[in-house]
RNA sequence: UCCUCCUUAGCUCAGUUGGUUAGAGCAUCUGACUGUUAAUCAGAGGGUCUCCCGUUCAAGUCGGGAAGGGGGAGCCA
């Protein structure tokens, strides 16, 4: 069915090698006949014929393969009957290799699974060499896996942690669905480095090697290049975002994010996945109220759906926390953790709040903070937002109004604000373990106070007519936010090295895979 | 970029005040066993002690440098 659909559709891609290779699957019934694991593992009916296929984690006692393919970390148990396969097929049984079995799925004779596979065929579909494959059935540290990502996705972990990964995507796009949120598409590559959010990667077909045409005063002219001028991957899609929202009312952009910057920690990424709703006619508490229930939506969906991994991960994460020192574990499990953050309120509080709990904590003036906290105007270090977030208030805290001085040109001037403490309608949601998880704002609508304080930050105003011509025709309050997606798969799955979140990470010295 | 720790078998790690032939568990291979759950039992193979330079009669061990990695900080999501 599937092939005649093919040819029909697009009979000059089909040659020689394809029909006799459609015809080899025919026979094989390779593919319609098979059953995912997960679908059977799901009931405990039995006795029926079923096809399998998928990579041998571990082969037992010489007829046990358990045998996994990623639908669900739960391997199934092929049975493999002793004399009934030839010793020089069974020795091919090795860790990693990919087979197809065929058989009767019956209720297990063994205690450790309800069904398996009594087989009656069993084909070696790829061999794996067992002296060479690194995975072994044991424990890897996720360092050493790290050297092996293109593989690592084989293991318990990494499986979990990558359908997991999905089921957040997934329902990022169900909750804005359901509210009516247009999925816009931002551009990666972008002209304006006006914007400030960090360090940007060129985008250029110009030659490196200095032959690259030049103007007058030795600068490269851009102007000769790709497309006419000088342009970046993007470092967000938020100011094009705004565009869509002055139309479409709610948007959201979805998509990778590329910061140069020299970052070498456990939370940031070059390439990273972003998510940036933003809304017109919504202020600085619709926009924090919008990031509480999206958060807690998208954790929701995971619980619900992903079960078997998250159990999986907890267990994991709570073996972790055995190695570490008394002080240094976290007080509650993975699923505690995530129930908690759903069927909880977000603490919200002011930066002055912040500020002023902050400096007159036993911690302040006992002055464990290497940075003790005395002034209003100071920007919050690590080890601040981390007291508030783990200490203090025990729960996810959205902080919001931050002074001007130390926040973007974009976000709101707050009206009525007592002298010397100008603040904007900033909010950032800090997150255990994690820091801050999302950053937004209520953006500034008002044309004069936009470009009066461009031109104070320096931000070149004729770069950005396109951005200022939301606020000269029709403008209107208006409010975002970004979520660092990995940030949040890292927080569900209690995965502590942002690194190991995304398939392929992009950091300084390493783009490999 | 800064601070700090680490690098010994395929993996995870021991390795004493510098001293003869560098060990263990797991994995791999061989054999036994056969309803196992990371099977078990017996045996075997497997090392440029990350690299370079130095100190020393002698360096896995001490000193200097480089590379790679972990954790923390800054930048932020």
């Amino acid at each position: 069915m599937q092939f005649n659909t093919l040819i029909e559709c697009n009979p000059s891609i089909i040659t020689v090698n394809t029909i006799a290779y459609i015809c080899s699957l025919k026979n094989r019934h390779m593919f319609n006949k098979r059953i995912k694991i997960k679908e059977l593992l799901v009931s405990d009916v039995a006795n029926y014929q079923a096809t399998v296929m998928g990579w041998v984690r571990t082969f037992r006692n010489n007829q046990f393969i358990a045998l996994n393919d990623g639908s669900t970390n739960s391997n199934l148990q092929i049975v493999a009957e002793l004399g009934k396969f030839d010793d020089a097929l069974l020795k091919r049984l090795t860790t990693g290799a990919c087979i197809k079995a065929t058989g009767e799925i019956i209720a297990s004779l063994g205690k450790g699974q309800k069904v398996e596979l009594k087989a009656t065929d069993i084909e070696i579909l790829g061999d794996s060499d067992a002296e060479k494959f690194p995975l072994q059935p044991k424990k890897h540290s996720l360092e050493f896996l790290r050297e092996i990502a293109h593989l690592r996705f084989r293991t318990n972990t990494f499986g979990s942690v990558f359908r997991v990964r999905h089921a957040l995507a997934f329902a990022v796009h169900e909750f804005f669905n359901k509210k009516g949120f247009v999925y816009f598409h931002t551009p990666i590559i972008t002209a304006s480095d006006a914007e400030g959010a960090g360090e940007m990667f060129r985008v250029t077909t110009l030659p490196m090697d200095g032959t690259a045409p030049k103007n007058e005063d030795g600068s490269i002219n851009y102007k000769e290049d790709f497309f006419g001028r000088s342009t970046n991957l993007t470092v967000s899609g938020q100011l094009e975002g705004e565009l869509a929202a002055m139309a479409f009312s709610d948007i959201y952009t979805f998509g990778p994010t590329f910061r140069a910057e020299n970052s070498n920690t456990t939370r940031h990424l070059a390439e990273f996945w972003m998510i940036e709703p933003e809304m017109a006619f919504h202020d600085l508490e619709d926009n924090a109220n919008l990031a509480e229930e999206f958060i807690k939506y998208v954790i929701k969906y995971a619980i619900d759906n992903n079960k078997d991994d998250l159990d999986f991960l907890a267990q994991r994460l709570e073996e972790e926390e055995k190695q570490k020192p008394q002080q240094d574990r976290s007080e509650m499990g993975l699923l505690d953790k995530l129930a908690f953050v759903v069927n909880n309120n977000f603490e919200r509080i002011t930066y002055s709040e912040a500020i002023e709990i902050l400096r007159d904590c036993n911690h302040n003036k006992k002055k464990k903070f290497q940075y003790l906290i005395n002034d209003w105007g100071v920007d919050l270090q690590s080890e601040h937002e981390r007291y508030l977030v783990e200490k203090h208030f025990k729960k996810p805290v959205i902080l919001t109004n931050y002074p001007a001085a130390i926040k973007s040109f974009y976000m709101r001037m707050d009206d009525n604000c007592a002298p010397g403490r100008q603040t904007v309608s900033a909010m950032d949601i800090l997150a255990p373990g994690i820091g801050e998880i999302v950053g937004g704002s209520q953006r500034e609508e008002r044309l004069d106070k936009l470009t009066e304080r461009m031109e104070a930050m320096h931000i070149p105003a004729e770069e950005l007519s396109w951005y200022l011509d939301t606020r000269r025709f029709g403008s209107c309050p208006h409010a975002g936010f970004g979520l660092g997606f990995e940030r949040l798969v890292q927080f569900v799955t209690g995965m502590g090295n942002i690194r190991d979140v995304i398939p392929f990470p992009r950091f300084p010295k390493s783009a490999e895979f």
